[in-house]
DNA sequence: AGTGCGACCCGAACGC
DNA sequence: TGCGTTCGGGTCGCAC
């Protein structure tokens, strides 16, 4: 499940192969993956731009061409390949990318959640993405004071906060559950009930599990280990996401799994006690 | 504005 | 064995 680390992993693959190839022409055989602007202009607008960088933004992966910037989100199972233009095409394969040799990028996805935008270069700032994104989890301003004004009048579970987009990026349902216990929070407890010492923990803790977790390449659960998809090694190092019933690896007490926020939720009950309300 | 939830997808896992 | 049902994952859009 593609989070931040996995976003990463993928960005760091694609850029031995991309950097200063031409896209030549684009095939788009599930319209729907393209967000914007409409197909047609996607299609004319791309041609025979240069991929000149590669990095990332929250979750998205942001090509830097000549006019602008291709974006991709690869929600849950979106994946390239690199594939010969003769070689025949995947019915998983949706958009291709024509390069300026033998190849062809293609993005594909099992369930066709994945989206790519085209934005011109002077709008990327002020459009959906990047507008509504909050900040990096590495970014200095990241601090307890503005978690504390992000949080202060959320009621909702913490582990709904920690995938909202907007206040800190790159975090999905995988590594909310495995910071919330290394910070000892449950993740039920309202956001606006944290102390600074909590919200310090949630901090250190985020970059201690994506640091960790990117220098693994990514977690796989569920793989469907294709070729060129990433599979990392994270899930080595879960302690309690996927882990219901099993022990707890620093109290021996039984992970259980609730639902929050419509989300399979993992925690030790032990470790991660319910604030007692005052 | 904040919140809650269905929709988008479809392969895998589960239940019978 | 085969079939039908449920689940999951990130994000958006809509209703309240």
């Amino acid at each position: 499940m593609p989070e931040k680390p996995e976003v990463i992993t993928v960005a760091r693959k694609l850029e031995k192969k991309i950097i200063n190839k031409k896209i030549t022409d684009v095939k788009i055989l599930y319209p729907k993956m393209i967000d914007y602007p409409d197909i047609q202009t996607f299609k004319e607008n791309i041609k025979n731009q240069v991929i000149h960088s590669i990095t990332t933004r929250g979750k998205w992966i942001v090509l830097q061409l000549d006019r602008d910037y291709l974006l991709f989100h690869l929600r849950m199972e979106g994946k390239f390949f690199f594939r010969e233009k003769k070689d025949e095409i995947n019915k998983h394969e949706h958009v291709i990318f024509e390069l300026d040799n033998e190849e062809e990028l293609r993005f594909a996805d099992v369930r066709k959640f994945g989206r790519t935008m085209l934005i011109p270069k002077d709008k990327l700032y002020t459009m959906k993405p990047y507008a509504e994104l909050g900040l990096e989890p590495w970014d200095e301003n990241l601090n307890a004071l503005y978690l504390k004004e992000k949080y202060k009048n959320k009621k909702i579970p913490i582990k709904t906060v920690l995938l909202d987009q907007s206040i800190m990026t790159g975090i999905g349902n995988i590594y909310a559950d495995e910071i919330l216990f290394l910070s000892n929070i449950n993740p039920l407890t309202k956001p606006c009930d944290l102390t600074d010492v909590d919200l310090n923990h949630i901090i250190k803790n985020t970059i201690k599990v994506l640091d960790k977790a990117i220098e693994e390449g990514g977690t796989t659960i569920r793989s469907y280990t294709s070729e060129e998809g990433v599979t990392g090694l994270f899930q080595n190092n879960l302690n309690v996401h996927q882990r219901e019933n099993e022990k707890c690896h620093v109290c021996g007490n039984t992970i259980i799994k609730i639902r929050v926020g419509g989300r399979g939720t993992y925690y030790c009950p032990k470790c991660q006690k319910e604030k007692k309300s005052i």
